[in-house]
RNA sequence: GGCGCCGUGCCCAAGUGGUUAAGGGAGGGGCCUGCAAAGCCCCCAUUCGUCGGUUCGAAUCCGACCGGCGCCUCCA
């Protein structure tokens, strides 16, 4: 079996066929830096995340890109509405730049503790004004663009396959259906490529152009900085089914009204997070980070390990429930895999953990093939994820197979599984060692009550007490 | 108004024409334990929103209806 993705493009699952094995061009969508990202928006790039590991777990060759835009965006259409990096700015007194600054470090903080591979390029929209202002340049060429009103707009007419990804039917929109109609446009579907004439006081971010000084439009960014570190012609071209409609429609517009040739072979797009009330909205405030789930007392990695039971292009539905089930889940994942060390002899002296290929002759290969057929049929995270479990739970299997098994399907899933390290006697203080001891003779005079007293006693202290043959074991408190 | 998606056990969720409807969590029972915890074993949907239809056969295809949601504004 081959790779198969689901192409936005033609809505079918397709054959995954790269112009060049040896280096896929994958660019995602990243991150609008004027807040926090949101668990819904996490859950993008943990999907980004699965499919640059798949590729590189199935011998392609990746280069992924993905940008972070610091230009400000309108929270509305046409020239209406505020400038969401200017708002926050006003908001908390600190320059656009800054904030701007905050939250792409903030991002990547959250994405590193989601194991979250950095992708070879992170290009920031401020740093390719003017990569950006060429490529307005270029349709201006080619007679795609106007000037109405000081902006230089999209004249969607001028491309006739206009709206094909997303099954647009230009005759039947209804212009002004939620916003306001921006009189300057030509036709409703135009869009603006840059922007002259702000309509707010205090926009810091503007730069010199050919048609003057300002700022860029909302889609113009991405098309810049795809074509300048993966050319022309991208392979995988991801990020939300909301940017469907609109953002990536008018990125296929951009990139293709200059270049005249395909710009991205296969468009892949992941659902939303959603919760009982619905999706969870950047711009409505009330949302959950990353960091709130850690406060909450979750690993951020049960959060991934979340991510991974679903589909990505399905709903997942996120509740504290269904959270705290996928942190039971990988706990117990966490603890096996301990226990199959301790089976195969792995402790922290004799140090390594099987990492290289698994060899062919491994009974463990049984189950990464179905693994591996898991991933190719669009990425069947779910399915790959019970590939673990299969393994955990198979006895006949040889504990350093299983071991080096779920370890090669850790490449791709990303759970932190080859961080774990062997279960060890925990350094315990003095004080609970007395501890310890005390108990242990009360229990050989059989006064269990008073030896319960004592675990709770240390369980106070943060150690947890568990009995077995060889003697009583303690371990830190909620590993 | 237009376009589109979804509805599977207590919860999350896979499956999209054909053996017993993945997997996890929770729950119940058992083994083990002084008791716990962990671990292990067993149980947990004759049924896939409802009603029709197509078919030898449907959770999977078609239609209607009910319910939920997304997009047409920035948004993952």
């Amino acid at each position: 079996m081959s790779l198969k993705l689901h192409n936005t493009l033609g809505r079918e699952t397709q054959d995954f066929e790269p112009r060049d094995a040896t280096a896929v061009r994958l660019y995602s969508c990243g991150p609008t830096v004027y807040n926090y990202a949101h668990i819904g928006n996490l859950r993008a790039y943990v999907f980004v995340d699965v499919l640059r590991r798949t590729l590189e777990y199935l011998g392609f060759g990746v280069r992924h890109v993905m940008n972070i835009t610091d230009v400000g965006h309108l929270s509305d259409d046409g020239d209406h509405g505020e400038d969401k990096l200017v708002k926050r700015s006003r908001e908390s007194g600190s320059s656009v730049w800054d904030i701007a600054e905050f939250y792409t470090e903030a991002f990547f903080r959250h994405a590193g503790q989601l194991n979250i591979l950095l992708p070879h390029e992170t290009p920031r929209a401020t740093a390719h004004i003017p990569q950006i202002i060429e490529l307005i340049q270029r349709l201006e060429e080619k007679g795609y663009t106007y000037t109405a009103g000081g902006n230089v707009y999209y004249d969607i007419s001028r491309f006739p396959t206009y709206g094909q990804l997303a099954g647009l039917d230009l005759s039947t929109l209804k212009a002004g259906a939620r916003v306001d109609v921006d009189t300057n446009k030509r036709n409703p579907g135009d869009f603006v490529l840059w922007f002259t004439k702000s309509k707010f006081e205090n926009q810091a971010m503007v730069w010199d152009s050919p048609w003057g000084r300002g700022y860029p439009g909302w889609h113009i960014e991405c098309s810049a900085m795809s074509m300048t570190y993966l050319g022309e012609q991208l392979d995988i071209h991801c990020g939300g089914v909301d940017h469907i409609p609109v953002h990536h429609t008018n990125e296929i517009a951009q990139a293709e009204g200059v270049t005249g040739k395909q710009y991205v072979k296969y468009w892949l797009h992941n659902e939303f997070l959603v919760l009982d009330k619905g999706k969870m909205s950047k711009s409505d405030g009330g949302f959950l980070t990353l960091d709130t789930l850690i406060e909450k007392g979750y690993d951020p990695l049960d959060y991934r390990y979340f991510c991974l039971l679903a589909h990505y292009r399905s709903e997942l539905r996120f509740s504290f429930e269904a959270l705290d089930a996928a942190r039971s889940a990988r706990r117990k994942v966490v603890s096996q895999v301990q226990a199959l060390m301790a089976s195969a002899g792995v402790t922290s002296d004799t140090g390594h953990v099987p990492t290289g290929p698994v060899p062919d002759s491994s009974p463990a290969n049984e189950y990464l093939s179905v693994f591996r057929a898991d991933l190719e049929d669009d990425l069947n995270t779910s399915r790959a994820v019970s590939r673990v479990w299969a393994v955990l739970k198979d006895d006949s299997l040889p504990a350093e197979d299983a071991l080096s098994g779920v370890l090669d399907m850790e490449r791709v899933l990303g759970l932190g599984l080859s961080a774990i390290r062997p279960e060890e006697e925990t350094e315990v203080p003095e004080a609970v060692r007395a501890l310890l001891e005390e108990r242990q003779q009360a229990r050989s005079a059989r006064d269990f009550a008073r030896a319960d007293r004592i675990r709770d006693e240390v369980l106070e202290m943060g150690y947890t007490i568990v009995d077995s043959a060889t003697g009583p074991h303690v371990k830190r408190r909620d590993s």
